[in-house]
DNA sequence: ATGAAAGCGCTAACAC
DNA sequence: GTGTTAGCGCTTTCAT
C-alpha cells in the first residue's frame, strides 16, 4: 500500500506539501507537476482512516430510514444518494425495521461513526430523539414530520388532504368513507386528516364515516373485506396508496366495480397507482425533491451557511380512472 | 470526547491493559470489574477510525447495487442488513444507477474505504469487473448471475422457466407469446428463456413467438399497446413481473379480459403481483433467503472458512388469477 | 497479567 | 512555498 510518505519521497519534497497539494493548499507549479505525476503513477488514493482520525470527522452523511422497502423511502434514497455522491460524500443507510427505539440508537451509533451529518426520516420525534440530537452534536435533518427540536423538510399534508376532499364533492359524492392511520403519525393521521375533514364538514349534505386501518397492505385488505360488506359510501378516500389499493382489491372481491360502483382515492404517488386499472386517483408527493433539498441543505449546514428551519413541499394533485362522477 | 487514555489513567493501568480487556484478551478479575464501571461511567466508545487506520481494516461490508427502486434489492438488502447488523457489521449500500462502469469504479472505492467484503448485485461479468476483484484482493460475492470469477449465488432460472412453461401446457395454451430481454443478461435473458423453451419446442402442436422487450414498465407498456393489436396468442408469458404487469395493463387497454381472453404470467413473486386483480401467476424466487446466505457466507469467507464456489436457490412456482386452463 | 514504546497514515502549526 | 514536528486514538510486540 502506498503512503503519503512514499509519494513525498519519490517527488522529493515533504509529506507535508503532499498534503497540502491533497488539500488544495499552495504548491508551486513545479511541484504540483511531479505531484500530479506521481499520484497517477503510483496510483496513490489517500488512507481515509488517517484522514477521519486526525479531522475528527467522515465524509460521511447518516440517513436513518424506517423501512427499505417503501417507495417513499426508495425516491428519497435515490435522490439523496445521487446528490451526495456529486458533492464527494458516501451515504451510510442504516434502517430501523420500524423500531422507533432503534432510530434513537442509531442516532448515537451513527455519531460514533463520525459522521458529518444525519437525515432522519421521521416517524415519531420524542424526547428521547431530542435528547439524542443535542448530545451529540452533530446537525440533524428530519423528513417528514415537523417538530421544533431541529430542521424539517415535509410535505403540504393539509393542502393535499384539502385538494382530495374538494375533488370528492366537485365529482359530486354524498356519501364518503374516510380510511386514516393512527394519529401517532402526526402527518399523515393528523394534518393530511385534517385538510380533508375540512373540507368535507364545511359542505353542505356530505355524510362522512371515518376508520383507522393500518399502514400495512395485507392487514388492511383483511380487515376491508369484512368491514366494507354492508357499507354503503360512493367514495372511499384513503389515507394513502397503499390503503386505496387495499380498498380496491377488497371492494373488486365484493363484486363492486371501481370506479362504476366505488370511487377509490389515495396519497403518494407511488408508481404502482399507475400501473393496476383503473389507476388511481392521488396526489404525488415530491419525494425525489424532498432528498435532493435534504442533500444540499445539510451540506451547506455543514458550511456554516444557514438555512430555513422549516420547508413544506406542495404536491401534485392527480385525478385518474379510479374515481368518477356519481 | 473520551479515550482509550483517559480510561487507563482513571483506572490506574497502562492503555494496553484498557485495549486488550476491550479485545477480549487476558485481564485480572479485579482490572476487568474497574474498567468495566470505568467504561459504563464514561460512556467510552473506541474511535472506529484509530481501529480502522491500526488494523487496516474495517467492520463494513460494502453492497453494489444496480437501483434503490426495486423489489428483489429490497428484499435482499434488507436481509443482508438484518444478518450483518447480528454480527456487528455494517452495510454500506452504494448505488450505481445501472451504470456498468460505476460497478467497477465502486470495487475500487470500496477498497479503499477498507470494507472487509463485498456483495455485488451483478447484471454484467465484464473483464474489468474481473480485473478489479483481483486487484483489490477483498473477498466478493456475487448475486444473481454467474461468473467462475468469485463467488456466487444464484437462482435457478432454468427450473423456474420449465415449470412455467408446463404450467401452459397444462393449462392448454396452444398459441403462446414470450415476452423476454436482452440476452446480455446471461440470467433472465438466456437461462430462465431457455428454461421456457425447451419445455415448450419439445411439446407437439405448439406455436410460440418470441420478442424482446425492456425491463422498465413505462417504456414495454407503450411498446405493448401497439404490438399486442394483431396477436393472437393466448398465453403471454413474460420473463419478469414487471412485464407482466405491462402486458396485463396493456391487454385491458386493447378490450381484452384478463385470463378470460388471454392468460399471463410472470417471474419474481414481487407483492403487486398480488395486489392487482386479477393476481399474477409468477414464480417467486428466493431473494430474502439471498441475501441471507449471502451475508452469513461472505462472513465465513472472512474468517477463513471455506464456502460453495456456487449456490443456486429454487424458486416457488405461484399459480394465481391472471392463468387459467383455455 | 501488565506496561512501555513504536507506529498505523494523515493534517496542521510553526518556523524558515 | 516548503520542511519539521507533534500528535489524532488505537493495537501490538516485547519486556517484565
Amino acid at each position: 500500500m502506498v503512503t503519503i510518505n512514499d509519494i513525498a519521497k519519490l517527488a522529493g519534497v515533504a509529506k507535508s506539501t503532499v498534503s497540502r497539494y491533497l488539500n488544495g493548499g499552495s504548491v508551486s507549479r513545479r511541484t504540483k507537476e511531479t505531484l500530479d505525476r506521481i499520484i497517477k503513477e503510483t496510483e496513490y488514493v489517500p488512507n481515509t482512516f488517517a484522514q477521519s482520525l486526525k479531522v475528527k470527522q467522515s465524509n460521511l452523511i447518516g440517513i436513518i430510514i424506517p423501512r427499505l422497502n417503501s417507495y417513499a423511502t426508495n425516491e428519497i434514497l435515490q435522490s439523496v444518494d445521487r446528490c451526495l455522491r456529486e458533492k464527494s460524500y458516501q451515504l451510510l443507510i442504516v434502517n430501523t425495521d420500524q423500531d422507533v427505539e432503534r432510530e434513537v440508537e442509531n442516532l448515537y451509533a451513527l455519531s460514533r461513526q463520525k459522521v458529518a451529518g444525519i437525515i432522519l426520516l421521521a416517524t415519531d420525534v420524542t424526547r428521547a430523539h431530542k435528547e439524542a440530537m443535542e448530545k451529540i452534536g452533530i446537525p440533524v435533518l428530519l423528513l417528514g414530520q415537523r417538530s421544533d427540536a431541529t430542521y424539517a423538510i415535509v410535505h403540504e399534508e393539509e393542502e393535499a388532504g384539502a385538494a382530495m376532499g374538494r375533488h370528492a364533492l366537485r365529482l359530486g359524492h354524498k356519501k364518503i368513507l374516510y380510511l386514516g392511520v393512527t394519529e401517532k403519525d402526526e402527518s399523515v393521521g393528523v394534518l393530511r386528516k385534517k385538510g380533508v375533514m375540512d373540507v368535507l364538514k364545511n359542505a353542505e349534505g356530505i355524510d362522512v364515516q371515518e376508520e383507522e386501518v393500518d399502514f400495512n397492505f395485507d392487514i388492511t385488505f383483511r380487515f376491508l373485506k369484512e368491514y366494507l360488506k354492508d357499507r354503503v359510501e360512493t367514495y372511499i378516500l384513503c389515507a394513502t396508496d397503499n390503503i386505496a389499493l387495499a380498498a380496491y382489491k377488497a371492494s373488486i372481491t365484493l363484486g363492486r366495480k371501481v370506479p362504476e360502483d366505488v370511487s377509490i382515492s389515495g396519497f403518494g404517488g407511488y408508481s404502482i397507482t399507475d400501473l393496476v386499472t383503473p389507476s388511481i386517483t392521488t396526489v404525488r408527493y415530491a419525494y425525489k425533491e424532498m432528498g435532493r433539498i435534504a442533500a444540499e441543505n445539510l451540506l451547506r449546514l455543514l458550511q456554516g451557511e444557514e438555512i430555513p428551519k422549516k420547508i413544506a413541499l406542495s404536491g401534485e394533485f392527480l385525478p385518474k380512472e379510479s374515481t368518477k362522477a356519481l
